[in-house]
DNA sequence: TACCATAACAAACATATGTTAGTCCGACAA
DNA sequence: TTGTCGGACTAACATATGTTTGTTATGGTA
């Protein structure tokens, strides 16, 4: 089977098998949904606080983020999506949406009919229980990040979130990798941190400065990982990963 | 029957259906769960930071904090639980708990096993999505405080706080009720809001100077909720409450 | 009544972070 | 090549909030 065969579903059976164990019927099942795929440009909104939803939408490819702002127009980061992940799992259950995400670089979106995956959670518990784990997990984090916001200063902040970045968008072996993309500006990190612009980057070149990072052009990389995650206070236990064998794949996908 | 007779599980179910339609037979299956009924003095600890359970606990009477530390033992509250909550029902999902629930009065807890809930929610899928929806507000809730701590100062931040308590505790009319108990030190307000004691005092007072509120001794009275609204740019929709009326009730509880 | 612990309160001072207002630079288009 | 634009970057200054230290109420208790 050729790559381009494979379907984008692959990333979010992988995504939900970091949390939860994932069978391998579980897994074919979950290729069998019905998608639709769809390119949006960096930027766009791929949901709107207040938003109605049928269907929900997966990131096959590239990085979103999800934002609220208060009534004098600041602006707050409280999550960002990577590759498999389902940004509008809640819609779900809710009936509008109360966050706004936003493509953060351009972005292959697959978008899977609610009642799908209604009817596929109804018959395959091990899936419900996946997606509910992936909801806590999701609150879990963002709990992990009022402690950084409320109770870490601004250096230690940066520090845990380019570590809480490797981890995430690490295959999953230890230590994570060192280097990585991260397209992100410096407003667009300053909104996640509660900080200003400015402030982010003095705090940015403060890391570069004393080598706990290295930060060319869109891109971060770690030269020394037990450093980083000292600066940051960084554990990883929030994330609720599993061991990486705990991964199944069907046998013809190895 | 007498007061003394009703079940306390009929908080956990009021509390459901604030969120999700809750049927007289979801309410009779809900009254039906086992539990064991029993007191914490204030302070104690309802969960820790990696506990492993197999029931869940819920607040019968008394008020309770969600709160994590971080490595230099700075503190900060995730969140407060009311009567009626179920404070730990993410360990019906995952093994170890990631945050701290501590007494903030002193609080009767029931516990429910987490067998007889995994039972109920396989037969009843109404009440299985009620449970979900309640995890989903928790989450919505967390992401409103991180925009609070991340991007409102100090004065906005306590009158939102202060707004969002007045609506919880409130029955559900609306305005919600002008005075409430308030039994958190201002220590405590702190490390929820992402500031010092020393300043929350400044706020507080500045807040009963200005007559937003009036502070007597562990209450807080709201003259005029609309002005207090105004400065906390508080909007309620982040709590997905159903309108009053869509609180069913058995016709022997009525 | 005295004692003790806890919380509220206050004042002086310190500082982390924000604000404003620019310059500089690379990417991209005409 | 020139022009435009967004983002990175700087510097001087402003301020919200933190820190330290202590005093004053309050409530429980012996």
């Amino acid at each position: 089977m050729s790559i381009a065969n494979i379907s984008p579903l692959v990333r979010m059976a992988d995504k939900l098998a970091l949390h939860a164990p994932i069978s391998v019927e579980d897994r074919v099942s979950l290729l069998e949904l019905p998608y639709a795929s769809r390119f949006f440009e960096a930027g766009s909104y791929l949901l709107r606080d207040g938003d109605t939803r049928d269907q929900c939408g997966m990131l096959v490819s590239g990085f979103a983020y999800r934002h609220k702002i208060n009534v004098e127009g600041l602006r707050q980061i409280v999550s960002i999506h990577i590759p498999g992940e389902v940004y509008d799992l809640q819609q779900l259950h809710l009936a509008t949406a109360d966050t706004n995400v936003q493509a953060l670089t351009r972005c292959e979106i697959a978008t899977i009919p609610h009642e799908a995956l209604r009817r596929l959670a109804a018959e395959r518990p091990s899936v419900a229980h996946a997606l509910t784990v992936t909801t806590i997990v999701e609150l879990s984090m963002s709990r992990e990040w009022m402690l950084g916001i409320g109770r870490r200063d601004a250096r230690t902040r940066l520090a845990h979130l380019l570590c809480e970045f490797a981890f995430r968008l690490d295959k999953h072996g230890l230590p994570p990798g060192q280097a990585y993309e991260l397209p992100m500006t410096q407003e667009q990190l300053a909104d996640t941190l509660g900080l200003t612009a400015v402030h982010v980057n003095r705090v940015l070149k403060g890391l570069v400065n004393d080598g706990l990072i290295v930060h060319n052009r869109r891109g971060v990389t770690i030269p020394d990982w037990a450093v980083l995650v000292a600066q940051g206070g960084f554990n990883s236990r929030y994330l609720h990963m599993n061991p990486p064998d705990a991964i199944v794949r069907p046998p013809d996908h190895a």
